[in-house]
DNA sequence: CGACAGTTGTTGCGAATGCAACAGATTATA
DNA sequence: TATAATCTGTTGCATTCGCAACAACTGTCG
């Protein structure tokens, strides 16, 4: 654990981050995660074995971060901030964590398995916040102890249902498989 | 001129020119190269501008540089050290300076011409280098100064005859055109 | 079992890079 | 023409990065 604080606006910062995790996606596509070494991900980022510890604390704390942001990413460009939460919505968070799923399995080969339970608690962090904003400016009349149990229940649900979906044999597409697990949702979520 | 002197060697200092190169032929791209700055090279390689300074004294020498190294790696694949002075050498050579022009007019959009000038110097300096080495060892009874001679003539006479059948016309393939003006070159050139 | 090669984190120090400010030159705009 | 805006090189100082070496750990082979 050293992380020696570095500035994460200094634009080196931010060009070595790039760079590793370029080269890290890169590696992903050839070999396994477990036989990655932070060598091999330091050499194709040319930068130094010691560069990479000033800002991971290990491959881990990497793939963490990366799926992390990747989730982040891909959620806000079809979840925004200003949706209301009907089914329609429940629906579009369902699809995306599917196809999030998805295309991290596919990106991390056949280790995503092994690999999720690392990522697993950011992205219910980020997706319980997501779903906690939009309830909160949808019910106003509600107490917000209440709303975050709400939340929490629902993200938990969707997340572990759709990893089930993702993990099994994903006989249905995405689409279908929301249609299909929301009338299970809304028998307590929705009003 | 700065140019504080870095470690050619170091691979911060590798990585960054890579940079600044990456950046620069993106850019000749889009624009012509009198209206690129050294501020637009830096904002895309990433990169300070205080830093590109520390690796070219300006934007010329880039290109200088950029282009020159571009030839060098061009031609050592057409014309190795090891040929001979034959006839097909020599129009292996007219050939590759045919398409070096070509490549190089295309890569700077309508400054070729202008930019020519400031490259043409290492260009031929490297092209009497190639010359020169192929003499030597194919002709060891003559000195060398009456080599240099001979190298230096051949150099001027092919690259000024195939600059100049770029910016006309380009009514012939390289192939046709060495195979024009090789009778007139062997007229001295070839024993 | 021991020897060996490879990976992992960590450290101090020197080198490269970023930043902000500067004067001077060039270019755009009114 | 003038006057603002942009670009150019340059500098001193702060931060990041590369290097080399280190101990600790792991797996492999005879």
């Amino acid at each position: 654990m050293t992380i020696t604080e570095v500035n994460p606006n200094d634009p080196r910062v931010v060009r070595t981050r790039q760079l590793i995790i370029d080269a890290f996606v890169d590696l992903l596509g050839k070999k396994d995660f477990y036989s990655i070494t932070v060598s091999d991900i330091s050499k194709q980022a040319t930068i130094n074995r010691a560069t990479f510890y000033a800002h991971f604390t290990d491959k881990f704390a990497l793939i963490d971060r990366f799926l992390s942001a990747s989730f982040i990413e891909f959620a806000h460009k079809r979840v925004n901030q200003y949706s209301e939460l009907t089914e329609e919505t429940i629906q579009s968070i369902v699809i995306t964590l599917c196809e999030y799923h998805e295309i991290s399995q596919k990106l991390c080969r056949r280790n995503y398995e092994a690999i999720a339970p690392h990522v697993e608690k950011n992205i219910k962090v980020e997706l319980e916040h997501m779903i906690l904003q939009i309830m909160i400016k949808d019910c106003k009349d509600t107490d917000e102890d209440t709303l975050r149990l709400a939340a929490n229940i629902l993200t938990w649900s969707i997340y572990g249902v759709t990893y089930r979906w993702n993990i099994e044999k994903r006989s249905e597409t995405p689409q279908q498989f929301a249609e299909k697990i929301l009338p299970i949702l809304r028998g307590g979520f929705l009003d």
